[in-house]
Parts: C-alpha cells; structure tokens; sequence
DNA sequence: CAAACTGAGTTGTCCAGGACAAAATGCCTC
DNA sequence: GAGGCATTTTGTCCTGGACAACTCAGTTTG
C-alpha cells in the first residue's frame, strides 16, 4: 500500500498519467466533486482537447488517476481567473503551472484594487498560510474591537476576502486553507453582528437575505446582514442555496420589503441573470430585489427592477432611500 | 403578466400540466436547482413513469410548467422518507399529497424516537411555523443559559432537529422554514460554542471537521464542533463541503489527531462508504477517522478504520478513550 | 477615435436511448 | 421468524451529435 506516496509528499505534481498499480482511482463522480466541472464537461473535454484521459475500469467506466484530477483542479483555477479551457489543455502541465505563477498574467480581470488598503492584510494572510486558526481567530477578534462593527467589515473583513481570493486563484493558498480562512471569519462576523443591537421587533424594511442554490459563498450575506442591522433594520437570513420558489414564498411569510441576494461568481452568468429576472417576475413588485456580491455579471448587464450594490458602504444609503421613498406610496 | 396568480396564491396545487400562455416555464437545470434531482434522473422518469411531462421550446428543450415542479418536489420529499418512485410516479398527484399528509405511512424509517424527550420541543416549532425569527432566537438563548452549553446541545438542539426534520418530510414545514429555522439554531450554537474557554493552544487531541462535497448540512458539525470542545480539545472546522483530497492536506497542516466528519443522509451510500473508505486509505493510520450523523448506512454497514459516533453524548468517552490509549504508543 | 456591428471560432449544456451495477424486494428454505 | 438466492427497480454512466451562448478580432459607422 502506497499510502505513503498518496499522503505524505504533495508536490503538486501535475500531469501523471500512470496508473499505478494500488493507486486509487476516482470515478467521474468523484472528480466532479472534487474539482467542481460536471460530468458532461469533463466527458467533453476528452473528446476534444484529448485531456483527460480517464482509463477505463472493468465495466467500461472512467477511472481518472489522483494527477489528472490535480492538472483538472489547477486548470479549474485558471479557468476561474479568465483564462480558457482551449488554450489550457493544450499546454503542457509544466506551462499550466508556470503561468499559475506568474502574477499580471491573467488575461481578463485585471484587479483594479484601491490605491491603499485601509487596513493592513498581510498579517492576517501570514496566518492563513501558517495554519493558525486559533491565532486568527484572536486577531480577527482583537480587529472588531478596535474598529468597531462597520469598519471592521468595510476596512478589513471586505479587503481581506477579496486578498484571499486573489492569493486562491494564484495558487498561493490551497482550497483547504481557504475554507479554514471563511469559517473563522464567519465565527467572528457573527459575533460582530451578535453586538449589533436588535432593533425593535417591527423594524423596517424587512430583509430577506439568501442565495441562489449553487452559490455556496455565505460570507457575503454575512457582511450585508452586518450592515443592514446597523442601519436597524430587520434582518432574516435563510442562509445559503435556497431554492428559488422558496424564497418568493419565504418573503411573504416574513413579510419582506427587501429581498437581498449574493454572488460570488460560481454562478454562470446566465443562471444569474436568468434566476434575477426569474425571481423579479414572482415577487410582487412592492418588494425591492437587492443583488450583490463580486460577481462581475451584474454590473455589466443589469436586470430591470434588481438593484445593484456593489459596494457595501452604499447599503446604508440604499436604505435611507428606501425609508424616505416609502413614507409616501407604502400604507401597510 | 399574471404576476399575481404566481405569487398570492399558493395552493401547493401539485399535478397541473396545461403550459398557461405567459407562465414562466424552468429549464431542466433550473428544475435540478429547485428539486434536487439530477437531470439524468429527470430524464429518466419522464421515460419510464411518463412523469413529468415538460414540453418543448423552440430548441426542442425541455421546459417544465411549475405545477410538475411543485409535483416532484411533493415526491422528492416522499423518496427522502423512503418511498420508492415506481409507485409514487404511478399514483395520481392527489394520491400522493394524501400519502404525504398520513402520519405512520412511512413504509421504511419508522422512527424510533425516545419515550420522552428531555425538553418540550413544540414551543420551539411553533416559532418556526409563525416565521418568528427573532422570536426563535430569543428563545433558544434563553435556554443556552438556562441548561448551559452541554445540555443545551444534547437535550434541545438534537431532538429538535429531529423533530424539525420529521416535520419537514411529512409536509408540515416548507424548506423556507426549515432554512431559517438551521440559520437561527447556527448562531446560537456559535454563541454556546463562543462561551466554551478555549483550551490551551496545545491541546490533544486536535479535531480537524467537515462534510464531504454534496453535504451541505452544517449544523451537526457544530454540534460535535461544542462537544469536542467542552472536552478540551483543539478544534479546527473547514465548514462544510470540502474536497477529499483537501481533507488530508489540512489533516497533516493542522496536525490533526482525528478527522470528524457529519453526514446527514443527503448523500447516498454508496457515495459514503467510497468516499470514507477512500479517505481511509489516505490517511496516516495514526489519524484517527470519525463519522457520525443521522445517516443510516454508517450504522448499517461499517468501513474498517472509521469509528462511528451516532450519540453526541458519546463523544466526550471517545475521547478519554483516545487520551489513554494515546499516553503508550504516541510520540509527538 | 470610440462605439457599434459582424462573423468566425469556442465552449458548456442539452438530447436520445442503450446499458448495467447497486440496492431493494420478494421468495424460498431452514 | 432468520438467512441465503433470484428478480425487479432505479440511478448513474455511456456514446456521439447538436446548438445556443459566449468571446474575440476585425470592420464599419457616428
């Protein structure tokens, strides 16, 4: 048993294609789940790039070794950086990854990060890397203390996810640390927003907040959350992935005047802009639809009758707009 | 635009097939997003039973009316609680809402529950059913500090989600409730986990906890998150759906001494008996491997190497066990 | 010179219908 | 009833074709 080889050293050495005798092999279920392309992708993907390339096991299915599924994970990431799939799997595995390194190369999105980050994110990266939850956990903590809800979201948490996400794509952080980085961060956001005091039990609006099934990323509904209960307004969250009858039905029953959703950029672009309008069409028209989040579709194509916040400053203006406009045209 | 008719009244009107001209119609992979069943499934069905019968847009595609959608997500439900397709796809849709609203029809999964539960739970679902979120979470604060940590999870959280999800198979919680019912019971328990004092930066074991992709249910993992905790142990959580090969890589970052994983049933056996036994083998075998949850097959079939924890109050012996057995043959 | 258009090439998803392992069920024996 | 064996059920995987949606480079227009 070679477990040894499998656990031990991580290289991430790209490209086998041996099938070693005991390796284990992963089905095409299994690859889908650990890299995120679908079956049908990754089937496609063999007839026309001729990458990867599966054997096959003894009733004729797809049997992909540990390397491929590692070249398809780093290609994922690129993928999700802006490159595309055509031009990835027809470089050799060692180009793949010296352009994973290299750091400007990225063809679209280009990151026009502000000039200077309000707070300083390096160390709180330091600690991500050095696998130390406990300590930040402690720094996170100490930070929200010091700033103050707002600023601690707007100044560090903000920044911070958007470093960390710039680090993932680069190769500079493993899936596993990324995952490590969100939880304690929501451990704290939740915290943060557990000092928040509760308004009044009649408070309006009335927020909804959610996401699209699909969309796993809870951090972002976190910070609106924050923001939207310092505004004082009254906050339900379904979590994530709700399905989206679910949520028309779930905005009546809580009587919403705002259905507020996040995007991460998992999503395809047309499965958002497909769901919003969706969404917009089932919703009575008194309810506002909120969309935000860093997914870049939804500043480059708008849906009629959604609300774009890009910026989580802006909610607190969004929502004195609301109160000023409803005092007018609201009766409830 | 009969916005109106598509979102007042909802009367769960399951079975009606006519493609109303204006109807919003869901592709097949909306109707994956919103049922939960995959579209090889979908497909499947419609060949075999003659159920659903999407009709065709313009590109021959599938579009399903709403009516079909509410439909499968009543049978999706009755297969979740151990129904069988074959028959409930046979049967009209009034036959099958009848089924879902009888009480012990439940061919398989009687549920055994305990002769008395140690709190009353029907306060606590009735908060859910009004949509009294805040009231929800008041409530179970005050018995976080009535019963203190410990038995808050034992005695209330568990049952509660029990009963939460019995309600949920026989119709008598629509997913919107049982969402924000989990989102208010997390913050909550990381309140009750916040209040444990953290143990020395050292401590052993060290839990390293998460869900396989596919698992979305977070809510367990907290509960074992507290218990390993009011235990003295050092806990690190990935959240949920983290890749396999991931699950090793930050086993050996974080020193882990025991991997704990939740499986709540939503993914089918053979996905978790290959999945952990997969992990097995990439593990050291100093690593000690746990799963537990409401997941049936763990109990039914054992994988070698992988020590199942079905009663959270099991937990806190385990660990002494490990700590003794530990004091001989570890190093480190 | 920027903005709008156009056409070629790329890419993910959908389709049909066949196949089969794994699981569940029924049947038979002890 | 408990335990082994045949049968049915059921989800997933297969092939290979099709095409809408998207990207991008080149061109025209205001």
């Amino acid at each position: 048993m070679n477990m040894r080889d499998l656990t031990e050293s991580q290289p991430v050495a790209a490209g086998e294609t041996r099938p070693i005798d005991g390796e284990r092999l992963l089905s095409i279920a299994a690859v889908e789940r650990e890299t995120g392309l679908s079956k049908d992708t990754l089937r496609v993907w063999e007839r026309r790039y001729g990458f990867p390339t599966p054997a096959r096991d003894s009733f004729g299915e797809r049997t992909y070794p540990l390397g491929q599924v590692e070249r398809l994970r780093l290609v994922k990431r690129l993928l999700d950086a802006g490159w595309r799939p055509g031009r990835l799997l027809k470089m050799s595995p060692q180009e793949v990854e010296a352009l994973a390194d290299r750091d400007q190369a990225n063809p679209a999105h280009a990151s026009g990060s502000l000039a200077s980050p309000p707070e300083p994110l390096e160390p709180f990266l330091g600690l991500v890397r050095a696998h130390d939850a406990a300590g930040l956990h402690r720094e996170l903590g100490r930070m929200l203390s010091r700033l103050g809800a707002y600023r601690f979201v707007t100044d560090l948490v903000a920044p911070l996810n958007v470093a960390v996400g710039e680090a993932w794509v680069r190769g500079r952080l493993e899936v596993f640390e990324e995952h490590a980085y969100t939880e304690e961060v929501q451990v704290v956001m939740r915290q943060a927003i557990g000092q928040i005091p509760v308004p009044q039990s009649a408070a309006r609006p009335a927020v909804l907040l959610s996401t699209f099934p699909g969309e796993p990323h809870g951090l972002g509904l976190l910070m609106v959350e924050a923001m939207f209960r310092l505004e004082g307004c009254a906050c339900v969250s379904l979590g994530v992935q709700t399905p989206l009858l679910d949520i028309v039905r779930a905005s009546q029953a809580h009587h919403a005047d705002i259905v507020a959703l996040g995007f991460s950029g998992i999503l395809g672009a047309q499965q958002v802009l497909e769901g919003l309008g969706d969404l917009r069409a089932r919703l009575p028209e008194a309810v506002e639809l909120w969309a935000g989040g860093s997914a870049s579709v939804l500043s480059r194509r708008p849906v009629p009758g959604v609300r774009v916040v890009q910026d989580l400053r802006s909610v607190a203006g969004e929502v004195r707009r609301w109160r000023d406009a409803g005092e007018s045209d609201r009766i409830a």
